[in-house]
DNA sequence: TATTGCAGAGTGAATATTCACTAACTATAT
DNA sequence: ATATAGTTAGTGAATATTCACTCTGCAATA
């Protein structure tokens, strides 16, 4: 499950194809062009192109589940909240290129391989999310008119509508700032 | 800016092919096997593929803009935000096809145009929602501690979500039925 | 009425280009 | 000397698009 620098180097440039072109950008030359090598020499480090999608989306799984495990379990569901999201707006405005994560939707294709990964990486993400709107509508945070389900749905929906705004923008804006805007209108 | 009946086939093949196998399996080829006639025959209705696509969206935001004009204006707000919503679902509920239109992220091209009409589309959408619940608002249907344009955001971002795991989910459960339930839930 | 001609909508084959991927060679660093 | 990481120069298959041609129905005309 580990990755060589060059590897990530090149899992990088996957996505900011991705992010800038959408899947039908994301080819071998495209990518050759962007790491500044010739097409052949990604096939020292990745068998074939699907495995390196299917390497982004774990790397992306895996370094989010490290992320939002380190939010100190201390804090108020409120502290939490924000913080979550924070961390993730950090990270997204660090690097943009990996926005990709949030709107993976654009790869389904036919290889149920990388269907499965995203699925995954969907719910790592839930995984951090619920169980804390679940405490906040106990504690009276959030209303607990509607299901944990459906509260998770709505705050789901909206940060990925933010982010989609965001890309197509062309990273224009301050996602941290507009995203912290967002939490708060939410909360 | 109109369309013959051919090329609303056409198009509606394209949004078959595109919620089923996304813009990777959007070629000529499998348009021309959806529509049962040679590759060839497809350049006589369109000049050419980015045309279609185009023409799709376009297609869209005319026939939405169309159907959400006619809303009954006598309806309250609360009756409109509903009306509004449930006409969007039976329309996609009919016309499964075309749930691209909501989720168009994955048609992101390098092609200046494709991206200049999904931002009208999008646009369409705001230009219905928008006054709806600035109206809310004021008549304390929702909460006025944000501003309209993040309750637009927070409202079409759960929107987008839930056609999403619509489609995802293989059109398999009622999205009347559902959206129904989570517009009751944002209400 | 019969003939002509023409436009719309199709065909299969051919085009150039792009795709993912491979084989064989080469420089360099340990 | 060998492994690593790059190169150039290919491969066959798929892609969008164009080609010359055909069929069909209809309207003008002789």
């Amino acid at each position: 499950m580990d990755i060589s620098t060059r590897q990530l180097e090149i899992i990088t440039a996957a996505g900011k194809i991705l992010t800038t072109s959408g899947i039908t950008g994301l080819t071998t030359k495209n990518l050759a062009k962007e790491m500044q090598f010739a097409e052949s020499a990604i096939y020292r480090h990745f068998q074939s192109k699907e495995d390196i999608i299917i390497a982004l989306l774990n790397y992306l799984a895996q370094t989010m589940d490290e992320r939002l495990s380190n939010i100190d379990d201390e804090l108020n569901t409120e502290e939490k909240f924000k913080e979550l999201f924070q961390n993730q707006f950090k990270f997204f405005k660090k690097n943009p290129h990996f926005v990709v994560a949030v709107f993976s939707d654009g790869l389904m294709e036919e290889s149920t391989r990388i269907n499965e990964t995203i699925a995954k990486l969907m719910q790592v993400k839930i995984k951090h999310i619920k169980p804390i709107l679940a405490k906040g509508q106990q504690k009276g945070v959030f209303t607990d008119a509607i299901s944990t389900e459906e509260l998770t749905h709505i705050v789901m929906g909206t940060f990925r509508l933010l982010m989609y705004k965001w890309r197509i923008s062309n990273f224009d804006f301050d996602i941290k700032k507009s995203g912290d805007k967002t939490m708060i209108a939410l909360l």
